[in-house]
DNA sequence: AGCTTAGTTGGACGGCGTACAGTTCGCAAG
DNA sequence: CTTGCGAACTGTACGCCGTCCAACTAAGCT
């Protein structure tokens, strides 16, 4: 901190949301502290109250942008079954490319974000289509966002006690697929369909 | 602290296990400090490292002291699936009782001790009665567990937004109970059985 | 030119987990 | 019955954490 007080460090939320990110890629969530970010970014702790609430929405915030890489289907896909599935799978994989951040998500339960909300409108119109409606579609909606971020949860955690983690990715991926078919094939059942 | 240094204050393992349990269910995981834990047992912090390696050994042995309460049905049950699906549902029920616990539970990913392993044992005697064996039962096993662990996780949150969570409880167990037929299903489909 | 206001800092508060050294007791061996 | 030892416990302290407060300064509007 090389600024006297008052001198302007070219702060704005999104280079915190940024930095906060970064420190999260590279240290896990222990690694994002209110202390570590301000260090990264060259500036007292206090900083980051300007452009954040508290930690808790730095969070929330940061959450709910890893959620804008998931690969929406076009809302025209041929077969809703097959839309949800791919949206599914995607999220998967996001949330699998930060295994840090999957916990925070679950005990959030799933973030509220904008992003957060696009995706479970999308989820519901495939729904729709697939003859779910109302209550049957949310409760469709449930499971399978429980589903999925379970999934990831289970999957990103450590090493169970099996050699090397290469292949396990691979098996858990499949299981992830195996289920996940189950299910769509229950929830589209014709007993299901209003 | 009334004691002097090196005077016993009758501290167990058992004694520290069950008053973290009580801290728990009254004021969740963020009522689970060291120091709270150690006021309650009056007696200095420092004491309990004396009986708990550190905090993290005493939540796993308190979160797997709980899995203890979920009723394992006999082994000799007419109907495998009929068992394994009055399994997760008490399993389920166990975790809801202790919502504080589930993300740690998650974040953890299964707990490893002894009771989490003999459930384990369990599902597969009743996975391979079933008609599963080797990779297959432990595909599904891996899929009831997330799914069981993710949904209360899910409903342990905070309320989304609905008005009163009465209704929501009991509609969030309908839910689980949905989708976990159909896991069941799927699992279970002549196409699955070795 | 002067005033307002937003951004930033130094410092502090209360809390956390836990390491270290010292004190004191219970208990087994002599 | 003494002695010695190891385990239990305390006091104190360290280094973190998230966050609030008052002070200060620079930019922008009038």
């Amino acid at each position: 901190m090389d600024r006297r007080p008052g001198q302007r460090a070219g702060l704005t939320r999104e280079r915190v949301l940024a930095a906060a990110h970064e420190l999260l890629g590279a240290g896990g969530v222990d690694g994002l502290t209110m202390r570590a970010l301000a260090r990264r970014l060259e500036v007292a702790p206090n900083a980051l109250y300007s452009h954040v609430p508290g930690k808790t929405a730095l969070l929330d915030a940061v959450i709910d942008e890893v959620l804008a890489q998931v690969e929406v289907p076009a809302m025209d896909v041929a077969d809703p079954v097959t839309g949800l599935h791919a949206l599914m799978c995607s999220t998967y994989d996001v949330l699998l490319g930060h295994p840090d951040l999957v916990p925070l998500y679950l005990a959030r339960n799933g973030a509220r974000g904008a992003n957060a909300r696009h995706l479970g409108d999308v989820m519901l119109a495939l729904l729709d289509r697939a003859g779910l409606r109302e209550a049957r579609a949310r409760e469709a909606l449930s499971v399978l966002i429980v589903y999925t971020i379970g999934f990831a949860a289970f999957t990103t955690g450590p090493p169970i006690d099996v050699p090397d983690p290469e292949p396990r990715a691979e098996q858990m991926r499949e299981n992830f697929d195996s289920g996940l078919r189950w299910l769509l094939a229950g929830i589209t059942a014709p007993s299901m369909r209003a």
